[in-house]
DNA sequence: CAAATATACATAATTTTCTTATGCATAATA
DNA sequence: TATTATGCATAAGAAAATTATGTATATTTG
């Protein structure tokens, strides 16, 4: 979805906050907002999402519901039950991940060098 | 390299921080530097670390010198002058990459649940 | 008014990156 | 003496993304 590679794996993670924190949203809508959240830095391609949201459906974390606006199709998506508690997971590993990476980016001073 | 897919596309950022910071590791012990600085949390497996290692190398970022130690064969790595810039280029995408995924799990207040 | 852009979904082929499993070899520990 | 630790390597497969298409309607621009 970029062309830093960093943001792999990270697909679902964001998908499932921003329903979270929206109720429900369809795809186009998500590729927007993270567009407009990240500054124009993180532009999630369709051939990433849709397939990410059909397997989140599958999965039983997302629900879906079909509707017509303007002539055209939307998809909402929102979180099931056991999608809301799985983006708790999701999130708590996300905190820790960041962390982890921090301290492996701006590290403590190694008392190796110290003499 | 771990359980959590967050980590993916980050090992490359990993090593070349690694040995920016300490001038040569060996693989081995930056799978175990990497246990050490993250608490045990993420743990590079070797499937992961040599193949990156080599691609890194091969595409010119990493210098390698083979010593015998203990009887053991040890491959160590630095980064050549090239590999230098490049850190410096991978760090600023993490720190990009982070603050863009703090902006979207902890957004700022949301307007429309004011009224 | 025609062409381009935006909105909205979808999938197939390929690539990248990682996991899992395996292999070889030496040293240290239980 | 068997297991664990140290140290490297690669192959098969899975997972997640990129890139390239495809369909369709609405809106904007030249």
């Amino acid at each position: 979805m970029k062309n830093s590679q960093l943001y792999k794996g990270s697909l679902n993670t964001i998908i499932m906050k921003l329903l979270e924190e929206n109720g429900r949203m369809y795809g186009y809508e998500i590729t927007q907002k993270v567009k407009l959240i990240t500054k124009g830095e993180l532009n999630i391609t369709e051939g990433a999402l849709y397939p990410a949201l059909h397997k989140l459906e599958a999965d039983g974390l997302l629900d879906v519901e079909v509707e017509k606006v303007d002539n055209r199709m939307r998809k909402y998506y929102k979180l099931t039950e056991s999608g809301e508690k799985e983006t708790v997971n999701r999130l708590n590993e996300l905190e820790e991940f960041i962390k982890n990476m921090q301290s492996l980016v701006s590290p403590s001073p190694n008392p190796d060098l110290q003499f």
